[in-house]
DNA sequence: CATATGATGGACT
DNA sequence: GTCCATCATATGG
């Protein structure tokens, strides 16, 4: 029998890069009314502070951006064109960092998941959620197999569609699964 | 399969 | 008015 355990604060307090590999293959799980969606995440990107180009933290403090700079767990919330971005502050309040949630696989219902964009509009994700911690939501959550070696291998790539990327691999993804939504790099 | 392009709308300055 | 960490469609090999 395999135990679901919520995450705790410490997991969050790592660097981003390692929380964007480790939330690889956990579940996130998303409830709405007396509705419990689940789904695997399967696809992640590091942001950093004011020195990453694409954060939004070197963009300096404004309304949405200000959440970088919460608590570790922090979910941060923004659109993109039509599109709401979700994402996990990590690290600590002095050093701002996030990771971004591009991709799940669903695992008890029916919708398309296979983008940043894409996942936020399945979940019913959007700016009312924006500055709740994930480990104290009951909206959001994330649970993971505790002590459970990784059954995949993870492969990485430059991040998708920014306009300036570091010098550096920032982007996760489990390989070989099919609601990555960009296999190939 | 790959790459290219147009539509898209909210939040900030 | 400008920026953006997107998506769907169309085209070519």
């Amino acid at each position: 029998m395999v135990v679901q355990t919520c995450l705790k604060k410490k997991f969050f307090e790592r660097s981003p890069e390692e929380v964007a590999k480790d939330l690889l293959g956990k579940i996130l799980v998303r409830k709405v009314e007396d509705v419990y969606m689940k789904a695997r995440i399967v696809e992640t990107e590091a942001y950093f502070g004011p020195e990453d180009p694409a954060s939004r933290a070197s963009k300096g403090r404004n309304k949405i951006s200000e959440k970088m700079w919460a608590e570790p767990g922090t979910i941060l919330v923004y659109n993109v064109h039509k599109y709401q971005m979700l994402n996990f502050v990590t690290q600590s309040k002095e050093e701002p960092s996030a990771v971004l949630i591009r991709a799940l696989e669903s695992l008890n219902f029916d919708a398309r998941t296979k983008g940043p964009g894409l996942l936020t509009d399945a979940l019913g994700i959007d700016k009312e959620i924006h500055g709740q911690n994930v480990l104290s939501s009951n909206e959001i959550w994330i649970e993971g197999p505790e002590g459970e070696e990784e059954i995949y291998e993870i492969e990485d790539s430059f991040r998708v569609g920014v306009t300036e990327d570091l010098n550096e691999r920032y982007r996760f993804f489990i390989k070989g699964n099919r609601f990555v939504s960009r296999p190939k790099v």
